[in-house]
DNA sequence: TTAATATGTAGTTTGCTTGAACAAATGCAG
DNA sequence: CTGCATTTGTTCAAGCAAACTACATATTAA
């Protein structure tokens, strides 16, 4: 069980970072007060900071008000995470800087979905060619994978991600060996949910329910009490095989009557007459449609969609649900059909916390939420994982070997 | 947003006080090695819950190895809480002692349903009859009530009990007002989950589902990483309006088709023939039945049961799902029935990790529950709280002139 | 009885936050 | 333009909690 020692330094610089990375900029005035500790201790803590080339200090641009302006903090640019997206027809690398800014974003697309192999290929290689192109200033930190799939949160094993057809992979590992960096993975949807938390539609909503639509069926992510909901071994989530009816159509893995089989892109595609669409391309056309058979088969889908939302509601009392990609779409036809039918099925008193939006990151979603992953370790303990390049946990001789030196040398 | 002070002291005086609270009584080198901190830390923080009163310290009875023997850390039975639990039928209240412990129940009936008028009338006289009988020496810390409705988180409301037929009412407020003490109020499923994890067969279990089939519905309550899943305000874990069928009976709700319309008390008891029977009787009767009708209902109820399961594995991926009242006795006449339909329902990787159990933790379950909300300001700040009598959360302002005088008569 | 092992105790050391005093930079009133 | 109020950054001594070191103590094994 946890506790503290001299810890205290390194929660109090992990709330600071925390607090810079999640504002971009931010004076240290404004520090003082959200952290409640003394402008000594914030000058101090900022300094180590700066120290580490993780944030840096100017004296420009506050907000003007009377007394002395306080000194802007602001993340270190040369700080950055690798975000990768492996997708059924593309593989995609991104380099998000602390502070949530996506520098670059290659798209590689593949004909076929890619094998493990393939996607660690791809993904070692755009890396060395991001590498040639970095300024030598620049560190990374780490790589984060944004898998469409399952993947276990104790080893890394991407379990299951079926339109990939992958089944327990040992992605993070090979990737790791492969580029020499830290490496983690985490679902999709999770980290989507996690990146609209701290940087879009949900800033400072502890308790969210993110749902996206895409071409391969639904997925979700959950933040509760702050928190990304994990599980025993990180599955949580996946919202998108909850039962909507009793028979019906078959999902993914062959249950029917599910909420991803009811309420499909493919479907919407069809009684469009589209062969395929982007999600914009789709939503102009189901604005544009005026059959009713889009109307009906729009109207069928967001009946189911408010059954597993009134469910989700009921189980998670959320206060913001965020509907992304086709389902976002769906939900902007008819707001007043979706609410009609969650009201229905969700307790009031617990329907009543809730609002209901769309996302608020774009084509960054994934980059910046595979990137959160990536700066997890570093803001949790800043001075640790600066301190060597590679920079995974640090094991405990290594920290004290350190301490030890500098208590000698004083 | 928190950080550190001198707030380490009380973050390791809670770790301290919370680790022997669980365990009940736990020797003085367990403790050191649980928290990783000094030995000589250990004795000052133990010395100082000592001068509290809140742990007492005996020098025998400790497992026989090489070395020294520890001395033993245990709960001091002079700390305790009330537990007080409203049901359709009575009303209970109970003396807890820290450790969880059952001092004292008094089971209070009543003809008709209690108004919360008369729940708080009843429960003060209870308290009252109690501290006459009480050592001197013992110091209340405050009250939990465990609700069978609804309450709301920030403010304390019981927001709807539909058997109690309690809508928007301040029991807590009301409650504190007639007796003096800190009262706080929380969903009795939920308490039930808090109880089995800390005390009964969730310990150690990190994510969990408890599940209680009562004669008025089911309830339900979610422990997620080893924090009871809370919500917006409060609702989380409401499980039994789980839609589970397309149409079917209406719930309390007036919803059809969901998990608590379909999986019932009543509807055994009446394929049983009988009109009444608590809930070992009903399990006797279940079992001793040779009947086509009864073994038919029983496993319709057991479908129903495996496919809300399957979508609350989905969403939680739990590592324990404990199922209380009649919900056990269904599933102990015919595990293998419904170990098969969950894993029809849930992802293989995540049912994978679950493992189905009954309660261990008998009629105290909700005092225990309740006693645990009551103890919770304490555990979290042990200096802060018996510093004062109340025992409220202390207020900013207090805790600085107590630190300023502190450091004055130094 | 002695050695080995593990725990409790006392006094010193270390590191982090704090607080007070002072310097610096701005807005506002005259 | 000048002085005052206000707010923030900076510096340095002080306080405090935990860690460390050394020693005392209590048990098992030989």
């Amino acid at each position: 069980m946890g506790n503290n020692l001299d810890s205290v330094r390194q929660h109090n610089l992990s709330t600071i970072l925390t607090l810079v990375h999640h504002a971009g900029s931010i004076p240290r005035a404004q520090l003082t007060r959200r952290t409640g500790l003394n402008r000594s201790t914030i000058a101090a803590l900022v300094g180590e900071l700066v120290d580490l080339r993780l944030v840096t200090e100017s004296s420009g641009e506050t907000t003007s008000q009377v007394g002395r302006p306080s000194s802007v903090v602001q993340t270190n640019p040369d700080t950055v995470a690798i975000a990768v997206n492996p997708e059924v027809d593309a593989v995609t690398v991104g380099v998000v800087g602390l502070g949530g800014v996506v520098q670059n974003r290659i798209r590689f697309p593949t004909e076929k979905p890619p094998t493990v192999r393939e996607a660690v290929n791809i993904t070692s290689a755009i890396i060395a060619g991001i590498q040639g192109g970095l300024q030598t200033e620049t560190r990374i930190v780490g790589i984060g994978i944004a898998v469409p799939g399952l993947v276990c949160q104790s080893n890394g094993l991407v379990r299951l991600a079926p339109h990939l057809g992958w089944k327990d992979e040992p992605l993070t590992e090979m990737l790791a060996d492969a580029t020499g960096y830290p490496t983690s993975a985490g679902n999709d949807a999770s980290l989507g949910a996690r990146a609209e938390r701290t940087f879009g539609a949900g800033r400072g909503i502890d308790d969210m329910i993110y749902l996206n639509g895409g071409a391969s069926g639904v997925g979700g992510g959950v933040i509760s009490s702050g928190v990304a909901l994990g599980g025993t071994s990180g599955y949580a989530g996946e919202l998108g095989h909850t039962r909507v009816r009793s028979d019906g159509r078959a999902d993914s893995a062959g249950v029917r009557g599910t909420f991803e089989s009811e309420v499909t892109r493919l479907a919407l595609l069809e009684v469009l007459g589209l062969s395929s669409a982007d999600t914009d391309e789709l939503e102009q056309a189901l604005f544009a449609a005026k059959s009713l058979a889009v109307r009906s088969e729009v109207n069928r889908q967001l009946d189911f969609l408010g059954i597993a939302l009134g469910g989700a509601i009921n189980i998670l009392n959320p206060r913001l649900i965020i509907l992304g990609g086709f389902l976002g779409s769906l939900y902007a036809l008819d707001p007043e059909r979706l609410h009609k039918v969650v009201a229905h099925e969700a307790l009031p008193v617990s329907w009543n916390d809730v609002t209901i939006s769309r996302p608020k990151l774009g084509a960054d979603l994934l980059m910046v939420g595979a990137a959160e992953l990536a700066f997890s370790p570093l803001l949790a303990d800043p001075a640790g994982l600066s301190a060597q390049k590679a920079g995974r946990v640090p094991d405990k001789s290594s920290q004290e070997s350190e301490r030890t030196a500098l208590n000698g040398s004083r």
